[in-house]
DNA sequence: CGCGGCTTTGATGTTCATCAAGTAAAGTGG
DNA sequence: CCACTTTACTTGATGAACATCAAAGCCGCG
């Protein structure tokens, strides 16, 4: 895991052709110098809510969760994040001030760009500026289908659609950690901690799931994917 | 109400400033010579989820919902939509079929163009797409933290909530022609019909609204507002 | 006029939140 | 490093919130 401020060059910046495909050798150039690679380790907060946004931001490594906190100290979760999911955030061209926060829950490596920067570029760059747009709208999309999918689904189906999410989305193995607490589950699926709690417990006593601690095993994956479908 | 194909002029529109504010003379009367408007009465579809996009469209007149329909036949609304809150679809740049479905629950005009020639206009001009791009975060952003608001209220907020959005933000007046079916406002909010009706009822009881029917009559925003926040 | 969809109310049952209480794990200061 | 505090996790009991089922009236439309 890469820790503390590292001197990378963009031009072998996995995320460069994502992001830059369509910039001049003398913008990458531009954009490169103004560079600022910052690690987060899990827990650590990266963007508050309410902040002035002034930095455009890229994850290349980790994970993060986006969340807004309601009024009475609750936090709701919007959506975990890996690398090209994130592209930061959503409201950069269409607010002054974040509206939700950004949480590394796994240890992160973040890009950040001057914004005003980056609008110069955008403003001049048409084809930079469509690129941006597109991986913003799938960035988008993605969080709104998979609340809507969330909200059809009961509790156990909620619980289900979240193991399903970690196992073959983020990590793409049948045994992983979660990098969340049960609190943070039951904040991204709207249900309460002990509920989230006994879904778990429910599905290790069916066998579907094995746990220890934060480590899980998925059994049975085939009857997982259908309490997630049912619910 | 307007009714039918209208040969409109793109040089008075109201939206000309808001999405082509940046477009230069010559490309407008592109754009215009290509426009297409259609009239859409109440309950007509729009943009069926699935269909192939291939063009972009923006509200003129009226109300439409988005919605999206899951495996059992159960539809999920999105959000209610008025001109200028629509700019197309938020994926129109980063999928090929729609995501969601487009229903008229107001008489409503649209402007149609096609998406091949906007995109060549988007390449070329960098600032047209920064417009667009700004315009499209703030109709998802929008979609998102209305959504969320709504999942941190119980039953009886969530339709004070809704009331609320009809009176404050649609129509501005406290009494009005409610658009939507109580089925509708069911589907939006994610609750059964008979408890959307059971608050309507109570809410009546309470002397908080009138019902006649589609009429409704905020007679104490108040009290509504606060089960709105309470809830 | 009769059919289907929308609306309304009541009765019943399920799902889930809340409260309580205890254990385990993890961070904190002496 | 150990006592101490806090936070995370777990289970059970209870009640509230909400869905489901049922039945009836209403309205628009062919």
């Amino acid at each position: 895991m890469m820790k503390g401020s590292v001197k990378c060059s963009c031009e072998q910046c996995q995320l460069k052709t994502l992001f830059f495909s369509h910039v001049t050798v003398n913008e990458l150039t531009d954009i490169c110098e103004i560079k600022e690679e910052k690690t987060y380790s899990k827990g650590e907060l990266i963007i508050k809510e309410g902040d002035r946004i002034d930095e455009f931001l890229y994850m290349k490594e980790g994970l993060v969760k986006l969340s807004k906190n309601s009024p009475h100290e609750k936090e709701q979760i919007l959506s975990f994040s890996k690398p090209f999911d994130f592209v930061s955030l959503l409201s950069i061209f269409s607010a002054d001030y974040y509206r939700y926060s950004v949480t590394a829950v796994e240890d992160s490596v973040v890009c950040l760009l001057d914004l005003n920067v980056v609008k110069n570029h955008a403003q001049q760059n048409a084809m930079f500026t469509m690129d941006l747009m597109t991986r913003i709208s799938e960035a988008t999309d993605k969080i709104i289908i998979e609340n809507l999918e969330i909200r059809r689904k009961n509790l156990k189906g909620r619980v289900a659609h979240v193991l399903l999410y970690f196992s073959n989305y983020i990590y793409e193995r049948d045994e992983f950690e979660l990098p969340v607490s049960r609190r943070e589950i039951a904040e991204y699926i709207g249900m309460t901690t002990e509920n989230v709690i006994r879904s778990l417990s429910e599905f290790r006593k069916d066998k579907i799931i094995k746990i220890f601690g934060k480590d899980i095993l998925i059994a049975d994956k085939k009857r997982l994917k259908n309490i997630s479908e049912f619910g």
